[in-house]
DNA sequence: TTAATTGTATTACAGGTGTAATCTATTGGG
DNA sequence: CCCAATAGATTACACCTGTAATACAATTAA
């Protein structure tokens, strides 16, 4: 699988987002957070294309791109691969460094405890 | 903060592992893992010198080399930005994700729980 | 019809990365 | 005392990335 760099990334989670936009509308969007030029965006457009992250329709000389790859799928590879590399595999440490930063609300711990309620439910039904 | 590449991150965790090493350490102990040209892991460690991520004591005409930041720092720092620029901040679907794809075992749960308790405790008790 | 505009494609260019090879200085063996 | 071995330093080189500028082609306004 192709990698997606930080830049191309902010492109394709406006493309998740909302889709298929033209590339002046991605321009548009992104216009809020990032202080790209119209012809940086463009290229980043263009490499994602190349990279087959992206297809694009033609409509008339524009084109209307969209993503090729679900972001819930790209999460999860990029989550696996980042626990693998830094904690071996292991999630719950990392948890363990938001707990610990106090980067934990009581959103997120409710979040946490309905998984594993689900979890356990699914242990025991098999 | 400088930034530490894959490649670079290897290296690093031998050094979390045991330390202070020299370069031929560094080299046997990747040995196993990587099939790295002892030239390659001596231009890591140089380049971690250089970016301030590793340090080295002189003994004769080797080096020992020694990190300059802690694993868990490192470990923090990268969740923290890795969360950030993938799910937005929150840790939850993070391990929503583990979860639906039974990556997470009852030792990641259990540690998962502690975790909660813990935190429900510090809420309960200011 | 022609020129200006506007989309995409191509090119640019410096800094980082993976992956070494070569250079240089020191040292240990004979 | 001199040479081969070896440690770190410097150089190499292709590909990726951030960040555009320029080129080219099609279309639209005059």
């Amino acid at each position: 699988m192709f990698e997606i760099s930080n830049a191309e990334l902010s492109v394709m989670q406006v493309l998740w987002q909302r889709q298929p936009l033209s590339a002046n509308e991605v321009v548009a969007e992104l216009g809020n957070e990032k202080d790209w030029h119209e012809k940086t965006v463009k290229t980043l457009l263009n490499r994602l294309v190349s990279k087959g992250a992206l297809g694009f329709d033609k409509q008339g000389r524009a084109y209307l791109y969209y993503p090729l790859i679900a972001e819930q799928d790209y999460q999860r590879q990029q989550s696996r691969s980042f626990v693998e590399r830094i904690f071996a595999g292991r999630v719950a440490p990392l948890v363990a460094g938001f707990a610990s930063q106090n980067k934990l609300d009581a959103n997120d711990v409710q979040q946490l405890k309905q998984l594993i309620a689900d979890w356990e439910q699914e242990q025991h039904h098999d």
